[in-house]
DNA sequence: AATGAATGAGGCTTCATTCAT
DNA sequence: AATGAATGAAGCCTCATTCAT
């Protein structure tokens, strides 16, 4: 089964319609399902307003509660926005990792991973843009995942891919490039294939020859493959 | 006369006490001299606050004038952010292309332009801060400087130095590379050299071969030598 | 059987741990338990935030049950509030009553019921607390308390010991020097001596030799004496 | 003149209407005189409903002004009835001195001080109300009211009139029984001669012979003869 | 030009109370 | 009997904005 259905039947590319939350919870407690119903409703208003201009009334009415209720699940604005932000840096990173299990070439890794997030990040619109509106308050989610980040960068350096210096200065260049890519998308400015893009781009940074470089970053991803194919349908379930 | 004593002649890396924009206002009528405190007061307290923290009597009160007295020059808090970014946006080119105004070769303009940035904005460390906080409304700081960059990084293709295509993802990447440089900077998460860490990252992303990349990004700017000595300004090119 | 010994058997003077409502309540139905808890509870949160300050949430809390549970109980806080001073009315009464159920002469128990009111509320310092700080909610419990008051008075008026008139004002100005004493006891501003401190004052404003006043005021208390020895019981009555 | 022609004419037993503060601030400039207005809302609320359930949308309310009006003026509620607290302290200080200044015999100053001072804040209806409801936030008014009541009274204790010991304990006692009988007074318990009686009853307490204390307590005060008598004019100074 | 008092909308938060389970 | 989630009114406070002086 490839990377993709994994994705798929995780019911993180499906409809949003309801909130990625809010069908999470779907089978728990009515506390839960309300929380839920918040936290969706926090993402989207943080997506569209940013997090400074979110109101705790906006977020209620959103959720469709009143906003004395939204205070019997979160203690202020900042205790949902810590909450969004560590659900989704658990949900990213447990994503990346499903996606790059059986990957162990450094460059793969490298460009998979900024190529996956990004990919992940503009399916689920509101997140990359809560992300794109918040990036302070959502500081947690960089913890996880420049972890991983960290160790696949020294991987290549070890390996002898990549002839720059990894320290935290590196690492936060990449990061906002592969943020600078991911709010392009967003904003329609770059295709699908911004993560390709920037993902080349990375790579020759960090001493990948040119031509490896493209061919790493444009290869196409098994998840194209299984997305189409016949096989994987039957796989999916 | 070198790059470097133009700056200073015009008053940026001299003392702040005064406030840039009110200094240059000293000979102007009492209205504009009021107008410069507001918006000197209002970097301050964007640096200091953030944009959407920051309020109208806050800045008022920083600029010594009453709440009323804003709206005499500003119609609201957007306004005179954007007078401010356009100020900031004017000054900063102006800067960078007096620094570079005789730099031919488009590896040097191009890593110049970026240490020139940081070391600017590092030495304004309330402007620096302001855009940090404010990013977003600082967004048409970005159309000048950016055209100047797009023209050098399509010098530098043409001379066949740069290996990439010049659009606006590559200088939205590169833009962002350099700005997640600045804020290190101001963060003091890297020392004096972030700006020749990530003008050599830069260089080597564009295609430029890691040893010239080194030597163009660690060379030392004319500045220095052209402050002290007289012949330097012989030696400055 | 002593005065004090019945104190004692009562509980009143024991450990407070469990509340003394809800222990008196420990043998009734589960409703009368809950209602005991949260009357005991009442009486904490008066005691620590004042009446006013006291919010049903933090009684219901303090009970140990959940907010909707105490309106089961109580229509609202005026209700609990009022509960609560008829409890705390009746036992004052209850005790001081028992506590001079052999006390003839008018003197005596008038410094008596002062002395022992005091060492009471002190001991329940909860009940004296809550007195202290929601003292116009617990104005009923004044009816009884005084009525027993203006009988000895009067009492006192015909024998001759005293030599004003009784009436509701004296009565007024009697119980807030009593109150008054009580809250300086309660707020450590005193020691264990000012019941008999406030009690000579009240006998001297009645018309008592001074003499007479210090005497009665300050001479033992048969408490003491009964709590422990045998022959006590005996005189007990 | 005597000594409540004094009081009369600084208006102060005058016609409430547009309120103390206020009619006292008809000179002064706008702000002054929306803060008096304020405070004399604060006053009225408070005697109203009591300090804790005054809320500042109320006040502003009752003052005619918005609410965000009231912050303009005073940080919150605490704020407003400190300074109204301090008004009053003033105030009442400052008219007993008047009424005090030429009496010198310690029985006749405790006893006038007590009466005046029940005159005084009954004749100012609201003030009493207030101070009554709001004991605890009128803590302040205590400090410069009780100084001088704890001279005389030692005064007094050298004069050997008093044959009590002059401590915090019999001051709180000597200060609850004036402020029981000002609350009869306001809430109509007892008639114009609330002082007197009470003032009769903290002589004796004191140890001034039962004769004595009646001649003192219930000796025709100044005013009153200058009140009605025409020589009194003449004589007022 | 500047002042500064006043406005009123709107954000945050608590809490008494109800109601379905 | 008890639970506990939800409600919505009401209190606190800030702030952009206006306006008479």
């Amino acid at each position: 089964m490839g990377v993709l259905s994994i994705l798929r039947e995780s019911g993180i590319f499906g409809c949003m319609e309801t909130g990625s939350f809010a069908s999470e919870a779907r089978h728990l407690g009515k506390a839960a399902r309300t929380r839920a119903k918040l936290m969706d409703a926090a993402v989207g208003v943080f997506a569209r307003d940013g997090f400074e201009a979110a109101s705790v009334n906006e977020i209620a009415r959103a959720a469709d509660v009143v906003n004395g209720t939204f205070y019997l699940h979160f203690k202020d604005k900042d205790d949902i926005a810590a909450a969004v932000a560590y659900r989704i840096a658990t949900d990213v990173t447990r994503q990346l990792d499903a996606a790059m299990a059986d990957i162990g070439d450094a460059i793969e890794r490298t460009s998979t991973a900024t190529r996956r997030f990004i990919e992940f990040m503009s399916a689920r619109r509101d997140w990359g843009l809560a992300l794109f509106r918040a990036v302070w308050f959502f500081r947690d989610l960089r913890g996880d995942v420049v972890n991983h980040l960290r160790a696949d960068l020294e991987r290549g350096r070890k390996q002898g891919a990549f002839t720059v210096e990894i320290d935290n200065f590196l690492i936060d260049t990449f990061a906002s490039m592969t943020m600078s890519a991911l709010f392009a998308r967003l904003n329609g400015n770059v295709g699908a294939d911004a993560g390709s893009r920037v993902a080349e781009l990375q790579l020759r940074m960090l001493g990948v020859p040119a031509k490896r470089a493209k061919a790493a970053a444009w290869k196409k991803l098994p998840v194209l493959e299984i997305a189409v194919g016949n096989e994987a349908k039957k796989a999916g379930r």
